[in-house]
Order: C-alpha cells, then sequence, then structure tokens
DNA sequence: TTTCAATATGTTTTTAAAAGAATATTGATA
DNA sequence: TATCAATATTCTTTTAAAAACATATTGAAA
C-alpha cells in the first residue's frame, strides 16, 4: 500500500483593487452565469443565490473595479438584462488563470513535503 | 508618477487532514499563544475568542489531526494548563513555510501581471 | 480536606448575515 | 398607453455563528 499523506493543502484566491474586495470564486461565477444567461435574475437562479444579493455583488464590483464588469439595462423588451463587458471577461479569465497557476504550484510543493 | 496597479492579490490555504480541516492562520495564532502561555485559557485571552471557542479549536485539531497538537492536563497545580506537542509545533513551522512560499509565488507572479 | 486555577461542557443571549417578501421603476414594443 | 420582464430598492423575517453566562470537574499542594 502507497503511503498516505498526512494533510493535503486547499486554497483561495481574491482580486482586491485598492482596499476592496473586487474578485473571488463567488464572483467569477457570478459573471459567467450572467454572460451565460444574459440578465443577473436568471444568473442568480442558476446558483444558490438570491436576486438581492448578486445585484449587490455586480454594484460592489462595478464600484470597485477600475472598469466596469457588469452592463447592466433597464426596462424595454424583456425588461433589461446584463451583459459582462470586455474587462469583465479580461477579469474573469486572470482571475482563472492566475488561480490555475496557484494550484499548480501548491500541488507541486505539496510533493515536496515529507508530511 | 509610476503606472498604478489595477488588482493586488490576497490568498489564504488551509492544511486538510482527510476531509477536516486542521489549520488555518487562526489556528496557527492560538497554537503559538498556547506554546507562549501555557494554557488555552490565557491564550484566547490574548486574542478576540472565547476560551470555549479556543477549547473547541483546539479539540477539533487534536481529533482530526494525525497526531495530537496540543497535550492538556486537567486539575492539580495551578489548575493545568496546555503545552503544544513536537507535532504541534512541526504542524505550525510548516505552515508558516508553506504560506510564506505561495505569498512568495503569488508576489513573482503578480509582478508578471499586466492588469 | 480545602483551596485554586484551569479544563470541560451545557444553556442562553446577542449579533450579523443571509434570505425572503413586497413594491417601485424602467423603457422598448405592440 | 398598457404590457411585460428585468432591474432597483426598501423592509421584514429567518438563520447561523459567535458571544456570554453558568456550572461542574479535576488533581496537586498547602
Amino acid at each position: 500500500m502507497s503511503i498516505k499523506k498526512k494533510y493535503n493543502i486547499r486554497f483561495r484566491i481574491w482580486f482586491y483593487a485598492n482596499e476592496d474586495k473586487f474578485l473571488g470564486k463567488g464572483r467569477v461565477e457570478l459573471l459567467e452565469r450572467i454572460k451565460e444567461t444574459g440578465s443577473i435574475t436568471n444568473a442568480a437562479k442558476g446558483m444558490k443565490m438570491s436576486y438581492r444579493q448578486a445585484w449587490q455583488m455586480v454594484n460592489e464590483m462595478n464600484e470597485s473595479a477600475p472598469k466596469i464588469v457588469v452592463e447592466k439595462s433597464l426596462g424595454g423588451k424583456g425588461g433589461g438584462g446584463a451583459t459582462v463587458t470586455k474587462a469583465g471577461e479580461k477579469a474573469i479569465q486572470q482571475f482563472h488563470e492566475f488561480e490555475n497557476k496557484v494550484a499548480q504550484f501548491i500541488a507541486d510543493e505539496s510533493k515536496k513535503l515529507k508530511i
């Protein structure tokens, strides 16, 4: 039988803009769902999140980010909707890239541990 | 004027033993204070933590860790006390080492980001 | 055998966060 | 100009986590 590791290591990363939390795992998922569905309402329905919370997250992101990440439209055909901006898509991509790099690093370093 | 970075990246790591959270930043601090003060009571007083919570953390750690990290003694001179075991000290050290490595990696990778 | 300070554990209260409910607003379009 | 679905916003309720409180237990030492 193989040697069983005592510990495994988990992590989370966050993007901050100045001192404001800007992006984490949950917010990235929300952005991705907004991109897919075209609205905050439907994005929130897909995850365990109330519209209220999703809307607040979007607002906080837009306020803290250097550029708006979600463009919202109000009224009109379909009642309105929300789309992820280029800046938003870039942020999503950067987050995933960074997270993957850290995951790889941690996996590699974990192997070196004699615990 | 220098270019101002849009984002800075923060992180947290946790040691897991099987599927149980074993060690994080807060628990490491608790262990260090137990080591300094020789008791859960005084360790808890030093941070914003109730004795009850500190005691529970210690128990969870001891239950999930492969080896006990805090040795408790009950009654007797001084009422008893708590000491960090060799395994506990090693865990503290490993945690700091790993955290520092990840911090260094993230700092380096952050520099490469054009955001 | 009483004292004492710390561990051990149960119960209640407070607090903060999330959820939920309710309602108003918007604007294209039919 | 009435409709409609989504955004926007306020208010209330629930829930979960933390804190606070209370009390029992332990065992060396005086």
